[in-house]
DNA sequence: GCCAACGTTGGC
DNA sequence: GCCAACGTTGGC
C-alpha cells in the first residue's frame, strides 16, 4: 500500500465535502500528476487531502483510495469545464481516481510542514513546485501523522 | 490583489 | 528544436 498526497481547493472541493460522500478525483490536468494518476495510485492507496488557495493552507485531512486509475469522464463531456477536445475514450488523456472520507486532520498548517525536516523532500515544501498529485513515502506519512 | 514560478503553446 | 509569450498555480 501506497501514500500520497492531493491538493485540493476548498471553496471547489474540501474534506467536508469528501466526508459526505466519495468523490470521482477529476480535473487533474498535469502530465506528471497524471502519470501518477495512471499508473501508480492503487486501491486502498491512503491520500493526505491538502487544501490550497484558502485562507488556512495545510493538510486537513485523509482519504482512501476505493477505484485506481480509470479515465477522467469529465474530459469526454462538452459541458464540463475539464472539457479536453483532445482526449477521447480509445486514447484517454488524462485519469482520476476514487476517493472514499476516512479522517479528519487537526489542520496541519504548510508553515509547520515547512518547518519540519523530515518533510524536506516532499515537492509541497519546495519552493515553486505546483505538483497536485505527489507520493508520501512512509517515514514521510508518520512524520506528518505526528504532528496531528 | 500581487507576483514568482512553472507548464504549455506556437511562430520561426 | 528554440524560445518568447501567455496562462495557471498558489503562497502571501
Amino acid at each position: 500500500m501506497a501514500y500520497w498526497l492531493f491538493k485540493t481547493e476548498p471553496d471547489t472541493f474540501s474534506i467536508d465535502d469528501l466526508a459526505r460522500a466519495n468523490t470521482i478525483w477529476e480535473g487533474v490536468r498535469n502530465y506528471q500528476a497524471r502519470n501518477f494518476l495512471r499508473d501508480q495510485v492503487q486501491e486502498g492507496d491512503e491520500v493526505f487531502i491538502y487544501h490550497s488557495s484558502c485562507k488556512q493552507v495545510g493538510i486537513a485531512g485523509i482519504g482512501r483510495v476505493v477505484r485506481a486509475g480509470f479515465p477522467d469522464p469529465f474530459a469526454f463531456d462538452p459541458d464540463s469545464g475539464y472539457f479536453d477536445a483532445k482526449s477521447n475514450p480509445d486514447q484517454p488523456s488524462w485519469y482520476a481516481v476514487e476517493l472514499a472520507f476516512e479522517r479528519r486532520l487537526p489542520l496541519l498548517p504548510l508553515a509547520a510542514l515547512k518547518a519540519n525536516p523530515a518533510l524536506a523532500g516532499m515537492p509541497l515544501v519546495q519552493k515553486g513546485s505546483r505538483l497536485s498529485v505527489m507520493p508520501v513515502t512512509p517515514a514521510q506519512w508518520r512524520a506528518i501523522l505526528a504532528m496531528a
